[in-house]
DNA sequence: ATCGTGCTGTGATCCAGATCACCCCTGCAC
DNA sequence: GTGCAGGGGTGATCTGGATCACAGCACGAT
């Protein structure tokens, strides 16, 4: 809890500085005001769960700072890593609109903020106001969206190692802002255990500790603790292979 | 087209017998008049292609009659069945909410009647009348939920006896209503052919001949043309072990 | 320094299911 | 009839990756 002070809470929907990147903080000052009496804001460690599979619906969280860990869990104890949400996204929506338990966990990956708003109070908000109506069928979309590529990565039987590069060249769309680093090597942070990963694209650890070998013994990627250097074209080469 | 006078098209929304079973259409008169000005009918004949992945979205369908099968395809040629939609349904939300090429390829599975409505005319309507903008995040969810089942079916590595089990069972849940069955035999009518299936569970076309072969030789099942008889009890248990 | 605990690397083994290669239906067109 | 196309059955073969079983290694707690 040392670091608490450096992490700064933002209280105030409308002075937030990425209010207008967000599409569900995107809105009129007069519709964000009403939203914003709504919710109870709260930053979480890394680790928290917001929400069980299973578990009745209470409400949606906004996700301000941070990362999140949407995953479902089988019968047999297995899980898989549907997603990775990002600050702006709208959690547990799909709970709350059916009326449903909630459909996957969601686990905080940093230090995050999160405002949250009980059901009953979103449900009447969302039918008084049309325009988040539709930043909610957007949410919706986005997810469904997810849910299809990852259909696509496990059923059409890539290979581990396609599906693999396939995951890192999407992480590789959101670079670290390194100041010197060697043109062609793209560099990003990962602090998924390989455990993690392996979850994601539906396979077991060791097979990711020994393709993640195989990349670097070919010179696809170099990884030194959480940073790892991409080398784009060599991936996207997998992929098509 | 012999049999075109026997499929009843249906014109009027308002008088529809189903109108109050479905999501989508259970609306008060006036809203429901309104959307209906939107819409034009027509009936497809089997195997129509509503409309296809990649395309630019021009629309939405809600589907009246008959059946859909939504499918997605890899850039190897595979294709995924995603979900068989039923009356009721709307088809083609994603794209429209989100403006970006459809996701998933609709075809018809039997001659189907489907209501049409132009995307710029659908997103007005829904800004206007926040009751649908409810309806659409709800069938949005109903996809979502869907997509979440393929993907702990896939990705949770059951084996494909116990994927295609479970895939009967829920067919079974729509039983034919026939006069003279045993008890514990359930019938279900299936039109799908076995390279269909394949793709719903993510498997080869040979694994569900010898998969569906080895239920039958073990009594779990009995296929006389498109009607099976279920026992659903024995399937069960495929799943569990 | 010495544990313990969580993550990663790697070898050995084994099997479900993909793939290939046939054959047999049944229904339809000519 | 004959030909043919689209489904369905089945054997033989081969392999990717799961699984088990360890062994390092980093890091924090004691």
């Amino acid at each position: 809890m040392a670091n608490k002070a450096a992490f700064r809470i933002m209280e105030n929907c409308l002075t937030c500085e990425f209010r207008e990147d967000r599409l569900f903080c995107n809105l009129p000052d007069d519709v964000l005001e009403a939203l914003q009496s709504l919710k109870t804001s709260s930053v979480y460690p890394k680790g928290t769960l917001l929400c069980l599979e299973g578990q009745a619906p209470r409400g949606i969280y906004v996700l301000c700072t941070g990362k999140a860990k949407l995953s479902t869990t089988s019968a047999e104890g297995k899980s898989i890593i549907l997603r990775i949400a990002e600050p702006g996204e709208v959690l547990g929506l799909t709970a709350i609109v059916s009326n449903q338990p909630y459909e996957c966990t969601v686990e905080t990956l940093e230090t995050s903020q999160a405002n949250f708003i009980p059901q009953r109070d979103f449900l009447r908000f969302i039918q008084e106001n049309a325009e988040v109506g539709m930043k909610v069928a957007q949410q919706l979309t986005h997810n469904c969206h997810c849910a299809y590529q990852e259909i696509r990565s496990l059923g059409h039987s890539n290979s581990v190692p396609e599906k693999l590069a396939k995951l890192i060249l999407v992480w590789s769309e959101h670079p670290l802002a390194l100041s010197h680093t060697k043109p062609g090597e793209i560099p990003i942070r990962v602090t998924l255990t390989q455990e993690e990963i392996a979850q994601f694209v539906g396979t077991s650890r060791e097979t990711v500790s020994r393709t993640l070998g195989d990349f670097k013994r070919k010179g696809f990627l170099k990884i030194k603790g959480a940073t790892w250097w991409i080398n784009k074209p060599a991936l996207e080469n997998v992929v098509t292979t």
